[in-house]
DNA sequence: CGAACACTTGACAGCCCTCAACGTGAGTGG
DNA sequence: CCACTCACGTTGAGGGCTGTCAAGTGTTCG
């Protein structure tokens, strides 16, 4: 078993993508360093250090508990779902990560990832160095004030899900949360697929599989949504948004 | 109604904190730049930049949502309590902050706090202006490499009870938690006082306080502590742990 | 002394989990 | 093409954990 994190690269896959200086236009970093005023130059040092893996495939892992943190990653296309496994052996889903999100942040404060990360369908990653990206962002002040800033998020959205809130109004936060960071890069609102299958939506909601079924039939019947499998489309919007904003909205 | 943070300061009280250059032992930022070997000369820029705040007393806010963010702050002494109110009036406790511990980090992704801090009892505060400690973080890798593994650290901490836990299993592992947290800054780990209302506790723990009222008499009954009113003694710290060990540790 | 607050204790109910069975779709191999 | 397997998802019945409601006790403070 290799104990080396991101251990599948396939760099010929990725010969069409973009050129130089307009690399990885979903890029979490790229996004914010040219909104930031980022020179040429600093631009390309950033590219520089950035190395393109995949693509993964459903149920491949991009790092494991205990692999040594050497880097963080920005999703760019598919779905990443970081969870643990406590001493009792439950599964803990602690996140699912989309194109433009970053995943490792939390193996910043240590020498091994705390967590595991694996890919729910096809994932195309950007791997970052975190000890040369450190080095860059010293230099530049908006990649390191992007950094801080990437981390206080992390640390915000985590609290979000971890208050007293009912199975309706966790479900709601839940699929607005995520209609509204898919819009964020471009894809459809109100119509997408969920990559994850229900036992991980109920476990990430600390809800069972059958309170999954039973609130999105609920919420077919009441207007709220259409759903068929795991293609999904938000009807009632406002409603949802009502339901969820406890949750979201502090 | 004032709108800025940190309203309530009173540089008189702090006339015998410690020398120049060995400020504040309990500082969260002092010791991690001390063992980094942090030069002389780049502790006293650091500690340039720090101000002395307090004492503030129980009830005090020290930010409250929507206050402009302008600085990150260190618990040199008492508790903080960070809390939200939700849209439906219902408070959410997100975190009890003890001595050497840093509040303020969720707010740098952001021009305003997006939570509360209260005083629980009577508090001591180093503040510092994050646009200058960023600054100061470009010139000192150390400096920097600590802001990131403070974040990196409070998203897992976030992480933690957020799981799907017993009411059992979430208080052994808040008793546990905060014994070690005490013990880490030189307190008792075994005998100490819950500086915060049942109240708090239940809800940080998403339990009734009725609940927890009844785990901690259960507790003591089956010799894992003593508790009268506030006061608290873990004996049976083996069990406790076993307890809180599915949260604790991933 | 009285009021306010924190905490405790008991009775009861409800939300959601557990357990079990069934239905469905995708992939596989004959 | 079809039978088979298997994971995933749904549906129903029942129960347990924990919240809600209510009352009572103890402490602090004006």
């Amino acid at each position: 078993m290799s104990n080396t994190a991101f251990p599948r690269v396939d760099r010929s896959v990725l010969a069409d993508d973009g050129d130089e200086l307009n690399f990885c236009s979903t890029c979490a970093f790229s996004q914010a360093c040219l909104s930031q005023g980022m020179d040429k130059s600093s631009l390309q040092d950033l590219h520089m250090l950035v190395e393109h893996i995949g693509p993964l495939h459903a149920g491949e892992h991009v790092f494991r508990v205990g692999d040594p943190f050497e880097a963080i990653a920005a999703v760019r296309a598919g779905t990443v779902k970081t969870y643990v496994i406590d001493r009792d052996g439950r599964e803990h889903v602690l996140g699912f990560h989309f194109p433009g999100e970053v995943i490792g942040l939390d193996a910043i404060d240590g020498d091994t990832y705390p967590c595991n990360a694996v890919a729910l369908d096809t994932v195309m990653l950007c791997r970052f160095s975190f000890p040369k990206i450190s080095v860059l962002a010293a230099r530049l002040p908006g990649l390191q004030q992007h950094l801080f800033r990437l981390l206080s998020r992390s640390i915000g959205r985590a609290a979000l899900l971890a208050g007293d809130f009912s199975a309706d109004e966790r479900m709601a936060a839940f699929l607005i949360g995520m209609s509204d960071r898919l819009a964020a890069r471009g894809f459809s609102p109100n119509r997408f697929a969920l990559t994850m299958p229900r036992t991980d939506i109920a476990n990430y909601l600390r809800l069972a599989p059958e309170t999954v079924s039973r609130v999105l039939k609920r919420f077919q019947e009441d207007g709220l949504l259409q759903v068929e499998r795991r293609e999904l489309e938000l009807v009632g919007r406002e409603r949802l948004e009502a339901l969820a904003a406890p949750v979201l909205r502090h």
